[in-house]
DNA sequence: TGTCATGATTGTGT
DNA sequence: ACACAATCATGACA
């Protein structure tokens, strides 16, 4: 019989491995978080003698075709702590399919581990990281008994920030200069649908791209129409003339609702009321 | 931990 | 294409 190649021969001898999910329980260093990372066996399958390459290609096809439980047993089978295994251990193929398996078997603390040891290639960091967060959001889910919401998942994420093995360290800023938002909101005054060519004047003047002028201006209008529809509300019970007296008299005349109520918000009455 | 301010994204209607 | 509402993401404060 002649193998093509290792998959091949290890789909052969799939059979003489260890099924974990028939009658078994697959938690390999994956049960009780002070347990060390690998408990495989040292030598578990010795008929099976891949060089690292090989190895290293059958994670990745039987990652790619998501049959983890087969890769889990593939990865049970290779061997540990010898000197022939450092290369194996190096591809970081291999320690990808590690990550996945201890990420699908629920075995969170092993996942960390080998997330936080090797370095891996930019490649691999977007699904890295997914796991990461993922595997983070549950752990604190199960804590808290309820699901998270995006604020309670932006907690999880700043208090266990993803390692600089699967992360460029790349940040971006959240907001605005105060000198840039002085310009924005002054020109917002003026005219708070800008054309392309004002956006773009503008975006010259702040540092900010279009989008970014575009974003803003979207945004102010958004937040100036919720707050004059909370101060209609309000002011609902106490007549109309004092609501009308708020929007005043030049209220633009082409704003698509027609009540927008420039800069009287709750955020920005430093500047505009 | 709840809440607010603010920049960004997404889906929908015109 | 554009404006909009709803929502997410982030940072800050109480």
């Amino acid at each position: 019989m002649v193998f093509r190649s290792p998959l091949e021969l290890f789909s052969a001898s799939r059979l003489l491995l260890p099924h974990f999910t028939d009658g078994g329980t697959f938690q390999s260093g994956s049960c009780s978080p002070e347990e060390p990372v690998s408990t495989f066996p040292p030598f578990a399958f010795p008929g099976l003698c891949f060089s690292a390459a090989q190895v290293a290609s059958v994670c990745e096809t039987l990652e790619e075709t998501g049959d983890i439980e087969r890769l889990a047993r593939f990865l049970w089978s290779l061997p540990v702590a010898t000197g022939a295994c450092d290369s194996i251990s190096e591809q970081e193929s291999v320690q990808r399919a590690r990550a996945v398996v201890a990420y699908h078997t629920g075995s969170f603390r092993e996942l960390y581990h080998i997330l936080e040891t090797h370095r891996f290639t930019r490649a691999s960091h977007g699904k890295l990281q997914a796991m990461w967060l993922e595997a983070h959001y549950r752990e604190a889910e199960k804590l808290r008994g309820r699901p998270l919401g995006p604020v309670d998942k932006y907690r999880v994420r700043k208090k266990f920030p993803l390692p600089r093995t699967i992360w460029d360290g790349e940040q971006k800023t959240h907001c605005f200069k105060e000198r840039t938002r002085g310009l924005l909101r002054e020109w917002y005054l003026q005219d708070p649908y800008p054309n392309p060519g004002k956006k773009r004047e503008l975006a010259h003047a702040t540092g900010l791209t279009p989008t970014q002028v575009g974003n803003w201006f979207k945004n102010r209008r958004q937040r100036d129409r919720a707050a004059a529809a909370k101060n209609r509300l309000q002011n609902h019970g106490m007549g109309r003339e004092g609501a009308r007296s708020l929007s005043g008299p030049d209220c633009s005349p082409d704003s698509p609702d027609g009540d927008a109520l420039l800069s009287v918000t709750d955020s920005d009455s430093d500047f505009d009321v």
